[in-house]
DNA sequence: TAAGTGATACGC
DNA sequence: CGTATCACTTAC
């Protein structure tokens, strides 16, 4: 065995490791940026590096579901880390998060942005809009919704194990931007969350075409 | 800038 | 039960 861990094959195709997600939400948050979201289908597989994220800081967190306690949806974020927390919006949108922290401890991180990088032809093919228009180039994956519809995520895969390599949605590793180049920012479409709307939890990749709005 | 869309949470 | 709200997006 000469090669180090890094090189051997197969290590960048290896989801992350649940101690990855048990950790205060906010490194979470940050450490996903440059990470690979990965979908198998039955059919393509689809591959994007996440470019932006939010943390959600459990129930005391005027933004975070969780602030309104435990309920049918909120559940997964009180489960253990490494699970996928999808909820529906607005009747027709999708997020998708990452559970963070230990069991009981109902924290997230929403994954806001990524970059294509495997079956962006099958991304198009799955956003077609009601005017039937196929959109492409950043409006791909260029925020929380579209990437969920991209990626054909949807409440099937609420409480899906991410850490399994076997399973249809995981995030594996990759090289995380220098510290210079993420910047923060205060969260998206949190306005009624009082003085936790103003807190910077937002974390983007600086310059990346990818990023929301 | 407004409308679309339906699960969710909460009040009665 | 009813209904206001929503971690969004598109099209007018």
């Amino acid at each position: 065995m000469a090669r180090t861990p890094q090189a051997a094959s197969g290590v960048m195709r290896d989801p992350l490791p649940r101690s990855v997600f048990e950790r205060d939400t906010v490194d979470v948050a940050r450490s996903l940026l440059g990470c690979t979201l990965v979908r198998r289908t039955a059919t393509h597989v689809l591959e994007g590096i996440i470019v932006e994220t939010e943390a959600y800081l459990g129930e005391r967190d005027l933004g975070c579901h969780s602030a309104r306690g435990r309920t049918p949806r909120t559940e997964p974020m009180y489960g253990p880390p490494g699970r996928a927390y999808v909820y529906l919006i607005y009747g027709m949108y999708h997020c998708l998060n990452a559970v963070t922290r230990g069991e009981g401890e109902p924290e997230a991180v929403l994954v806001r942005a990524v970059r294509p990088k495997r079956g962006e032809k099958q991304m198009s093919a799955n956003r077609v809009t009601r005017s039937g228009r196929t959109p492409d180039g950043v409006a791909l994956t260029n925020g929380p919704g579209k990437l969920c519809q991209a990626f054909e995520i949807d409440l099937s895969l609420n409480n899906a194990d991410l850490c399994k390599s076997e399973n249809p949605l995981i995030i594996t590793g990759g090289h995380q931007p220098p510290d210079e180049k993420i910047r923060t920012g205060p969260r998206v479409g949190i306005d009624y969350a009082g003085e936790w709307a103003a807190k910077p939890l937002r974390f983007w990749v600086d310059g990346d075409r990818y990023v929301s709005r």
